[in-house]
DNA sequence: GTAAACATTCACGTCGGCGTGAGGGTCAAG
DNA sequence: CTTGACCCTCACGCCGACGTGAATGTTTAC
């Protein structure tokens, strides 16, 4: 499929595709013309990717542990040893930025609920 | 106390109290020389603020929200019926993210699992 | 009264994940 | 063969919470 497919299919617009190719989390074929080409399965990389970036994870480490996550399976695969540490480290700040989240969530709670009317 | 002292006891750089000042999240009085002084009130004050925006509000919605929470018991006081449509949105913001933070946390997991070491 | 510690006000720099045109090719249908 | 629809590559813009000096003034301890 080309890119307009894609950006519909995930919700991503096209110039974010673009750039995630560009930082290469993605390897589109290309057509004759230079069209890029992507296939099924890029959907939900795309997905991945999204998660991950909405996570605070940088394209950069994204980059890297995607070759980890190839086949069906979803995450099987490859495994990376050496990027162990490093999602180790985002897992961590993830728990603890969730547990931030939440309280602060709480706070927002508490004033909404102290709200005379 | 002044601008260092709080720093200290928040963890919080100078220059970001400055900031939060300036956007109207703090109101320093000042010494005759101009130096800023805080109350110990303000070291919670900060935590808040600190709070909400690593929860992802802006410093323009603390600012009308901050003037809910003044005295004592963390959160009562004022109540400011007009802000709690916007509070239900970041509210409901936050809960989508956690979700979201949980997910990704989960397939890294899943990663972390799948390593063969 | 003087020096060290502490503070002040600008004001430009940063960073990353895109948004947003501009100017111009490609492709499929009729 | 032409006309939309679709796509391409630059390349600058943006945003927001500060970082980072520079140049200068204030306090306090001795």
């Amino acid at each position: 499929m080309r890119i307009g497919e894609l950006a519909r299919r995930t919700g991503v617009s096209e110039r974010a595709l673009r750039y995630y190719e560009e930082q290469g989390l993605l390897q589109p074929a290309r057509t004759a013309g230079g069209y890029r080409v992507f296939t099924a399965a890029d959907v939900e990389r795309v997905r991945h990717v999204r998660l991950l970036l909405a996570a605070g994870l940088s394209t950069a480490l994204i980059a890297e542990m995607l070759p980890c996550m190839v086949p069906a399976a979803d995450v099987l695969a490859p495994g990376c040893p050496e990027l162990v540490p490093y999602m180790n480290r985002e897992r961590d700040r993830i728990t603890a930025s969730i547990e931030e989240l939440t309280t602060a969530r709480d706070l927002l709670d508490r004033m909404i609920a102290a709200t005379p009317v």
